[in-house]
DNA sequence: TTAATAGTGTCTGTAAGACAATATTGC
DNA sequence: GCAATATTGTCTTACAGACACTATTAA
């Protein structure tokens, strides 16, 4: 890791005492998270919020939250965020940094920079409830028709021109993200109920979820043992799981790397 | 494109206008790009500024400067930066955001986010000259020891633990990035003297500088062809260039998609 | 036995890497 | 012809997709 950087001289320090940051205009930064996780029928949903201040009051967001100057990093905001609105151990988590949208009419208050992340959580484990920010808290179905991106639960449906900010660019940057990188990086793991014991079927409509395809059976699994089993990322635990009525699936544990 | 946000009440109006942006601390933005170009032996070399002032005054560091807040999107500031620092026209330039990196100890003032930026550009349109915030600037060619990376021209060699700020990890996560991206997306022809009429083997040492590796030329040519002519993204000119003593070469011409 | 799902085997096409062979220039 | 480089062809291996086939459970 990198030192931290000490002044040479005492005309450096003195320099730096007498910084003064205000100087120029600076802009706010805030994180803001696109969670994605999976419903009961296997469809891939994002967690929105209603915000409950101006701007955009009303409107449907994803979470996020300032930048706290000089006590956390950026990423730090995004967990501590992710917390708030989620009340999950944040350690465990994936968690990456998609994009930085940094439009200066992007809120209408001032000048926010955006530092977008993409966060892959199972529904068993999200808390979902509105923070102090937000009147409400849902999760939702992502469907297509043709102006774009629809956001549909059970009682409400939104279009993506109804979204506050640019947070439909931001989700669609992260859906195509994600799409991407489910075809060469092991993203889909960190979805599954339990990442220790799982059935290859359970992974597989993980990918055909969000792939938004039907994969063929045999061609899943010559790529999960080659790609997973072979390389030790996956451990099978010779053991099975029965259902009724059907043959036992063998089962596995994501070991990581 | 989204349309800009008309705020829709009286209250919501008296909001905005009332907002005070100066109530919670805000951090300060850079965008830093880290330039990539070939030098005459085709190796791959970064450009780097000498600071001539604090913090980190004579160290070496990436091109860069602060978001002007309200009056230009972040991308536009590493436009302008990269404007200022080689005085190449901006909107013909592969520029592209790389990550962001918002550590509160980064930079000794106070805390501040740097948006950082990829460029390829070749080096015949590289004016490269000591902006106003540095005492000179300079190619250097990328080699590794023991330590790490080591960055060295002709009269200097900077260890990475020399450089300004965080700018080692910059530029490491960059070397990456474009490593991994050479081998899915066409960003080599924009390190091409001409990308308007080209030699197969002038792009496959380009290719070769990135990957730090010799390449097969008939295993080259076959996927160029593939990728590249037979989808339309680069044109067969019908035209050789000889050279003495050499039999002919084609030469072909950068169409995008 | 059958319905339902789990799991295997085979064939085809494409692409990457190694490497041999042929072609065209100036001298 | 020869040196130098350009260009083509061949062989092997890996992998993805399509699809037929076999296996094991509960009822």
């Amino acid at each position: 890791m990198k030192k931290q950087y000490m002044p040479m001289s005492d005309e450096e320090k003195e320099f730096i005492k007498n910084y003064k940051a205000d100087a120029y205009e600076r802009p706010s930064v805030t994180a803001d998270i696109v969670v994605f996780t999976l419903d009961d029928e296997d469809d891939l949903n994002i967690l929105l919020i209603k915000r409950n201040g101006f701007p955009y009051k009303d409107h449907w967001a994803i979470p996020g939250g300032f930048l706290e100057v000089g006590k956390e990093s950026i990423d730090d905001t995004a967990k501590r965020e992710l917390y708030e609105e989620t009340g999950l151990d944040i350690d465990n988590i994936y968690l990456k940094q998609l994009y930085t949208f940094g439009n200066p009419d992007r809120d209408p208050r001032t000048h926010v920079i955006s530092v977008a992340y993409t966060a892959l959580i199972p529904k068993s484990q999200l808390t979902i409830s509105a923070g102090d920010d937000a009147s409400d808290a849902k999760l939702f179905k992502i469907r297509y028709d043709v102006n774009g991106m629809l956001f549909v639960s059970d009682e409400v449906t939104i279009s993506e021109d109804k979204l506050a900010f640019d947070h439909a660019t931001i989700i669609r940057t992260a859906v195509t993200r994600i799409r991407s990188r489910i075809d060469y990086e092991p993203d889909a793991f960190n979805l599954l109920k339990d990442k220790t014991e799982f059935t290859i079927y359970e992974l597989k409509r993980i990918y055909e979820s969000i792939k938004n395809t039907e994969l063929d059976t045999a061609n899943f699994r010559k790529s999960f043992t080659r790609n997973y089993v072979n390389t030790g990322i996956v451990t099978d635990l010779n053991r099975k799981r029965t259902e009724t009525g059907k043959k036992p699936t063998e089962l596995y544990s994501y070991i990581g790397n």
